[in-house]
DNA sequence: GCGTGAACG
């Protein structure tokens, strides 16, 4: 039977491919790629009395994760790479994760000599993980030391000098450099590395690579993605307008990675719960199916830890089996923990990862053969009816699906557990709408600014973003007077927030903060670096005891105020405590998260001495924290809202009705404060609040909120709306 | 009692 029959539902678009410039030959692949029809109940009923799910296998649809095209390990094609960017300037590399691409290519380029007259090759990482460790492997292999002829830069990280040759770095790195060096002179080859993860910061500088092998014909650019996107990214770097082949500037090269086949099962009908299905799926594997660890995607913390209880629990009571043991993975988990996914299973044990999205695309945990997919993910997007952020639980696309299972191939042939039936997965969406088409665009519009590009609206995208989310991003932008009213950066005021490493609103607050009005510069730097760390109180996962003792010591932090000012306390407390471990220990408090404020602060006191911000502290002044919040209305001011009688808060701007997130510090106080400022939403609550007098909102916001009646705050919503258009047109035609 | 995908400067 031929192979192509065998194409993965979503895959079928890795064969044919007929216009595709390839240099290779077919391979002789003839391994098996069908699984067993019908997974029948052996043993083990299902511990919560209903009936068992059963998963079974299409031969004729099942996927075989290993691609149908012919391809050979990089190492056979370092000729033809070369070659290739001779002739083209583009080069799309294709390949799985670990095909060893992001380590061979660039050695490939320096021995070529593509770093002889003193330029550099650069690859970007969307994380700043795999820079690092990318940087390291090389460095090792080329028998240098790190950060000599192979270096990397990642935020607070530099570990290059003027001899470097090659170049690990994150894609938001390059996107700075390009402030002081926009044609990116320095470099002969930028390679950017996981491009298919269609990151924001990926796509944006896809856009200005595009635009820059125009004005520079030697750079050479090397795009390294998964098979699913190559062609579309071979379109988007194609100069070639002719119909003459002869004259593309673009090609594909394939290469094989180290994977093997993986069988899709789908459950028959769809599961009522997928955490209760996921607990009964492990045990089953366990009982039934052959050595080799097994992971689990689930969309959050909660689901992971209330997995991992019942697995432990049922598990107990298995006999005649190996050992279980689970491990949790997420990304809020102290890295120790998180490298216990990576610790080898002990002889007649068996690991059971159960891992949120992070085990996607950020690590790799080796050993699996067994994979579940729950089917879903939590992505961040914007929500069109208030124009705020939110994380959103959604069905996962095709590609998500197939890069799951794809992780259970990677030592030997593999298993893959859906938990949805097989025309479920048939309706997913092919891909994961692109970062850059869900989230709040403010703080890449104004990076796009600063970068010098006038008209965003014609700027070349790789996937255009929805123009509601441009027009609510020159809305904020030019209320916090980033841009003027023909979008037009401001100077100095949108060059100076657009340099921070900071969504715009937070730069707003610090550049205000030694004005003589606010004079809490230093208590202003803290805030702000504290809102960049997520969970600064640490809630014990275990029941009972220790999580009230977690609940009081919160409470002494907790001021009536709000949370901003609460996470002043924390930090002040900490510094006062000689910035000790067991110190934040007693008191709940994430040590690792307060050494980041303190290096973040470090970082954006120095920005803010170079803009010249007067460092000044109001610490122990009278009024001092009503200078801190009326400057946190400066900045936050479209984040405002107003108690509502039953129970929710109305944002001023939209109406639209937020819970108030529990651990919230307004949460202590004796009765809901009626006007706040929030910088910080997650589903339907807010959270980082902070009690304002509805006064300031008027007073430090006159250009966006009108003081009156209800009726003059419509209408002065009206003529904003006006406002927009005729900005967007600006936007058009400029 | 209840709730926070992953990541970047």
């Amino acid at each position: 039977m031929d192979r192509h029959e065998f194409a993965a539902p979503g895959g079928t678009s890795t064969s044919g491919g007929g216009s595709r410039r390839t240099f290779l030959k077919p391979s002789d692949d003839h391994r098996p790629r069908t699984g067993p029809l019908v997974m029948e109940e052996r043993g083990g009923k299902a511990v919560s009395g209903e009936e068992g799910t059963v998963f079974y296998n299409n031969p004729y649809t099942g996927m075989a994760i290993r691609s149908q095209r012919a391809r050979l390990p990089i190492a056979k094609n370092r000729n033809h790479i070369l070659y290739a960017l001779e002739k083209y300037q583009t080069l799309i590399v294709v390949g799985e994760t670990g095909c060893g691409k992001s380590t061979q290519v660039p050695q490939y380029l320096l021995e070529a000599g593509w770093c002889a007259d003193g330029r550099m090759v650069g690859v970007t990482q969307p994380r700043r993980v795999a820079a690092i460790t990318l940087a390291a492997r090389v460095a090792e292999e080329v028998d240098t030391l790190l950060g000599q002829d192979v270096g990397y830069i990642v935020r607070f990280d530099d570990a290059t000098d003027n001899e470097t040759k090659i170049k690990y770095m994150t894609d938001g790195i390059l996107l700075r450099e390009m402030f002081t060096d926009p044609l990116l002179s320095k470099y002969s080859v930028l390679m950017v590395d996981e491009a298919h993860e269609r990151t924001t910061n990926t796509d944006i500088l896809l856009g200005l690579l595009r635009r820059i092998i125009t004005v520079r014909s030697d750079l050479r650019v090397v795009i390294s993605s998964a098979t699913l996107d190559a062609e579309l990214f071979r379109n988007f770097f194609e100069l070639n307008e002719t119909n003459d082949q002869e004259k593309n500037t673009s090609t594909i090269i394939s290469v094989e990675g180290r994977t093997h086949p993986v069988t899709v099962l789908y459950t028959k009908t769809s599961v009522p719960s997928y955490l209760t299905t996921t607990v009964e799926t492990v045990l089953k594997i366990h009982q039934d199916e052959m050595p080799g660890d097994i992971l689990a995607f689930l969309t959050g913390q909660d689901e992971v830890e209330e997995v991992c209880k019942k697995i432990r629990e049922q598990s107990v009571r298995l006999k005649n089996c190996d050992k279980l043991w689970v491990v949790p993975c997420y990304g809020s988990l102290p890295p120790r923990e998180q490298m216990k996914a990576f610790e080898s299973t002990p002889h007649g044990t068996r690991k059971v990862v159960i891992a949120t999205n992070i085990a996607e695309t950020s690590v790799t945990i080796p050993g699996i053969a067994y994979v579940i997919d729950c089917g879903y993910v939590k992505l961040r997007a914007l929500n069109p009816k208030n124009g705020i952020e939110t994380l959103m639980k959604i069905p996962i696309s095709r590609s998500s699906a197939e890069q799951r299972a794809g992780r259970a191939g990677r030592i030997r042939p593999g298993k893959a557990y859906r938990l949805y039936p097989e025309e479920q997965f048939a309706k997913l969406p092919q891909s994961t709408v692109p970062e850059i088409q869900r989230c709040d665009l403010a703080p890449t519009i104004l990076q796009m600014k600063a970068l010098g590009i006038q008209n965003i609206h014609r700027f070349h995208y790789l996937s255009r973003p929805p123009s509601a989310s441009v027009i609510c991003a020159f809305e904020l932008l030019y209320a916090l007077g980033a841009v003027d009213i023909k979008c037009l950066l401001t100077n100095p005021l949108g060059i100076q927030i657009s340099e921070f490493p900071l969504p715009p609103m937070h730069s707003k607050c610090l550049l205000n903060s030694g004005h003589e009005d606010f004079t809490c510069s230093e208590e202003m730097a803290t805030i702000i670096a504290m809102l960049q760390i997520q969970d600064i109180f640490i809630t014990p996962s275990g029941g009972g005891g220790a999580r009230h003792r977690a609940d009081v010591s919160r409470r002494k932090f907790s001021v009536e105020e709000g949370d901003h000012l609460t996470y002043l306390n924390v930090y002040t407390s900490y510094v006062d405590h000689k910035r000790s471990k067991s110190w934040c220990d007693e008191n709940f408090l994430n040590y690792r998260g307060l050494k980041r404020a303190d290096a973040v602060r470090a970082q954006l006191v120095a920005l803010m001495k170079r803009f010249g911000v007067r460092m000044l502290s109001s610490r122990g002044d009278i009024g001092a924290t009503e200078r801190i919040t009326r400057c946190l209305v400066t900045g936050f001011f479209s984040q405002a809202a107003r108690y509502h009688y039953t129970g929710k808060y109305l944002t001023v701007k939209e109406d639209y009705p937020f819970s108030v997130y529990k651990g919230s510090a307004v949460m202590f106080s004796s009765d809901y404060p009626k006007w706040v400022i929030f910088t910080e939403v997650l589903a339907d609550s807010i959270r980082d609040i902070t009690v304002v007098d509805p006064q300031w909102l008027y007073e430090l916001a006159p250009h966006y909120y009108e003081f009156g009646t209800d009726n003059e705050i419509a209408k002065k919503r009206a003529r904003k709306g006006n406002e927009d258009n005729e900005n967007n047109s600006d936007e058009d035609s400029s």
